[in-house]
DNA sequence: ATCATCGATGAAAATAATTCTCCTGAACGA
DNA sequence: TCGTTCAGGAGAATTATTTTCATCGATGAT
């Protein structure tokens, strides 16, 4: 008699993504349960609870709290879920679906196929995945923010510096720090109204958490991008944007883990200056005229005029 | 313990369209039920068989018997049918790509769309044109060379930081240079062996082409990775990388010229690595460790370590 | 070092859902 | 009218799912 109730699927999208999300932050029986959905989803849906809990090596009790965890009503839920993205999946086809370790020996073209998948990938399900109500509200902020810092190291800090590139651009007072010393100084400086940004992939690099924690005390609006939406890092954010794992492997993660975050910064990027378009196009033109005096003249005859300060 | 059987699906199209073709074949109570399943299959997959039955002013047993005529094993087995339908109706949906220019009015879900679609096709794009051999070439030469140095400003220098901070942590010596003055000064100290990777989407940002025309100067050898291969910088190189740019909307085109940067330097780091295999997967470790102690423990529960180096 | 606490877990009880059995009654044909 | 057939439903039987509860082991406080 009891229907099933989907209140879970709240910002939509991908069970299976949201699934490989949380997974390093569950218990242990439930990582297994995890495991085996992931490793055949499609099974999954046609498997009794027994079978599945069979499979795991652990108990029915377990898989339906599994399912309560995830947010579904029970197991008869999860498995629609579940039906509902094969059923999407076998639609996309074109995923080439080499889900694979890229290997010392693999030839050239093979690599190629694997990492441009899963870049393409990644970007999908980021977008599949965002909220945007989130994303509006940290483009409010950002736009009227006093002082807006950056902070991520490694490949997140690539990300970070692209942004602070952009939104330096039109206008917006901004900085990328790219070493925790400084990071944690400046952001000792922040007043509410400011806003700080904090990239990690894993959502475990200690030094972006506390430049967070730190931004947060000082009571500006703090924001996580992170792949976990409850890492440390995410705990220390007022907003956290989640940027999509297709967990190939863990590698593999880390290459496209930045192409997600590009997504998402661009997002914010093109918010914002929406937000402040004035202040915007005559910033663009401003810095428009300082880019093009250090370019070559376009071409004589060929393709369309190359402006924009995008470019470079 | 049952698993659910699908032998049913094989023939597979459409659940929803058998449906409608046998209803007139039905006898009078599982035409109801058929009805209430037609009338909103959404509806079907969340509802318990007793709902279904009730609706259909029927009972369970017949819903039962409903599902084994059209050829399911089970209640189970039809909703789950009817979710994966579901599913795939909704992915394509998502599928319009559409080729605009964004504007300043713009509902951010629109804007993720174009933004979203713009750089996955740039992806597909880069991969499908991307020449291997000189990837190969490039590759060679980096991983034997006295140095590396790599130009880039404004996003493209975003690009080659990253490049430089994978290349980095497998050793090889290997430098970024963010401003146009010591990339010059650096360029000139290049010999023979040795290597100058320029970017530059347009291929006119006149300071990295003057690096490269020195570090050719020098018998460097010079890669330029830029989406106009008869722009200056490519003339400046000996190897040309081509990252396709999408003819959307210039502005766009920018956004997303910075995905197929990646997407290359991403394919020359592997390749590297894989050259490189011994000192790599040493250097990977000591970084790892190195890293591993910036790190929050992972959560609470222990579960698997989250390693790898490449996170950030 | 010892104890208290807490969360994770599985066994088993409890409940709910599904399937099966069997019976009724209507429709049809001899 | 009487069999025969079959759709359909009630409820028993079965199976699946969920809940409860006791146990275990890790952790942190004393």
């Amino acid at each position: 008699m009891k229907g099933i109730s989907v209140t879970a699927t709240l910002h939509n999208q991908g069970v299976v993504g949201r699934l490989r999300m949380e997974l390093p932050s569950l218990p242990d029986a439930l990582q297994r349960v995890a495991a085996q959905i992931l490793e055949d989803p499609d099974a999954a849906t046609r498997a009794s609870i027994a079978d599945l809990a069979d499979r795991a090596g652990t108990s029915t009790a377990t898989v339906t709290r599994f399912c309560r965890v995830l947010g579904f009503s029970g197991y008869a839920a999860l498995r629609v879920a579940l039906a509902a993205e094969g059923g999407r999946a076998e639609q996309a086809r074109w995923e080439t679906d080499i889900d694979r370790e890229i290997e010392p020996g693999d030839p050239l073209d093979r690599v190629l196929g694997i990492v441009a998948s899963a870049d393409s990938r990644a970007i999908q399900e980021t977008a599949a995945r965002l909220d945007l109500d989130r994303i509006e509200r940290v483009a409010g902020a950002v736009a009227e923010a006093g002082r807006v810092e950056l902070v991520g190291l490694g490949s997140s800090g690539t990300a970070a510096r692209e942004l602070a590139f952009r939104l330096e651009r039109i206008r917006v007072p901004c900085w990328f720090r790219p070493d925790a010393h400084t990071a944690l100084t400046n952001a000792a400086l922040l007043r509410p109204g400011d806003v700080a940004v904090g990239l990690s992939h894993s959502g475990r690099t200690r030094e972006v958490v506390e430049v967070l924690a730190e931004a947060r005390e000082q009571g500006a609006l703090t924001v996580a991008v992170t792949s976990f939406d409850r890492s440390p890092l995410a705990q220390a954010a007022d907003v956290v944007l989640t940027t999509a794992v297709h967990e190939t492997t863990f590698r593999l993660a880390a290459l496209s883990a930045l192409h997600s975050q590009l997504l998402v910064l661009d997002l914010i990027y093109v918010a914002v200056a929406q937000r402040t378009y004035e202040r915007t196009t005559e910033a663009f033109e401003v810095t428009a005229r300082a880019v093009q005096a250090h370019r070559f003249a376009a071409e004589p005859n060929r393709n369309r005029r190359s402006r924009s300060q995008e470019d470079s």
